[in-house]
DNA sequence: CCGATAGATTGACGTTTGTCGATGTGATGC
DNA sequence: GCATCACATCGACAAACGTCAATCTATCGG
C-alpha cells in the first residue's frame, strides 16, 4: 500500500557517505533506491529514457529493445517509478516516462 | 573462482546514462556494482569505512555496530570488495578495509 | 607445539526478486 | 455497443539473496 506516499522520503538523507556514518533508516531508503539500479534491464530502460531526444520515452518503444515480455518491462518501469528515478505520465493510451534528474542527482551526491 | 580477476572490468563502461544508451554487457556489470549498494548493511559498512579517521577500518570494529553476525558482515564485505568498492588488506590477524574512490567515482559518473 | 583469536568459508533456511502467461482496465475507432 | 490496442495487475515459479550456526584457516603469544 501507498508506495507513492513514501517514495520521496529520501529527500533529506543525501549527505555523501564519506561525510557522516549513515543511520539505519536512511540506509534502508537508499538501499531501495540503489536497488532500483541493480538490474540490467532497468539500467537500460533508464538509459533509453534519458537519451530520448524529446526527453521522454513511450513505454511502447521500450518493450522490444529490452527483449523481455510486456508485463516484465511494465514491472521494471514501476520499480523505477516507485524509486522516484523516473516519472510516468499517461497520455491517452500511452504511458510516457522521463527521468527525474533531481532524484538521480541525490543518489549521485551520496557517492560524492 | 577468480572474482578478483574480473572485478575491474567496469573501468571503461562509465559514460553517463544520459549520453548514450547502454549496451547489455555494460548494464550487467553496472547492475552488479549498484547491487553492492542495494543493501542497508553494506551502505552502512561503506559509510563507516569512508568516515574512518585514518581512511581505513578494521573488520573487527565493523561487526558490532552493524548488529549482524560475524559471517554475515564478512559476507557483505566480500560483496563490496568483489564489486571493487572497497579494498581489503590483511595485516597480521586483522583485515583492514578502505574505500576505492576511483570505483565509487565511476558509479557516480554513470549517474552524472 | 598449543590455545586463543580474527576472519573467511560452508551449508542450510526463509525471503525476495525476475520472469512469464493470463487476466483486468481504460482509452480509441468503427 | 463492440473490437482493439496499450498498459497494469495477478498468480505462479525458479533463481538469487540475506542470514546464521558450524567449521575451517591463518596468525599470534606463550
Amino acid at each position: 500500500m501507498a508506495a507513492r506516499t513514501n517514495k520521496t522520503n529520501i529527500s533529506e538523507c543525501c549527505a555523501p557517505l564519506r561525510e557522516a556514518t549513515i543511520d539505519d533508516a536512511s540506509a534502508v531508503l537508499l538501499a531501495t533506491a540503489f536497488g532500483a539500479l541493480a538490474d540490467p534491464a532497468r539500467l537500460r530502460l533508464l538509459s533509453m529514457i534519458a537519451t530520448a531526444p524529446s526527453g521522454e520515452a513511450c513505454a511502447c518503444d521500450l518493450i522490444e529493445p529490452i527483449g523481455k515480455s510486456q508485463p516484465t518491462v511494465s514491472h521494471h518501469l514501476k520499480i523505477l517509478t516507485d524509486a522516484g528515478l523516473v516519472v510516468r505520465e499517461k497520455r491517452g493510451v500511452w504511458a510516457w516516462y522521463r527521468v527525474n534528474a533531481d532524484r538521480v542527482g541525490q543518489l549521485r551526491a551520496v557517492l560524492g
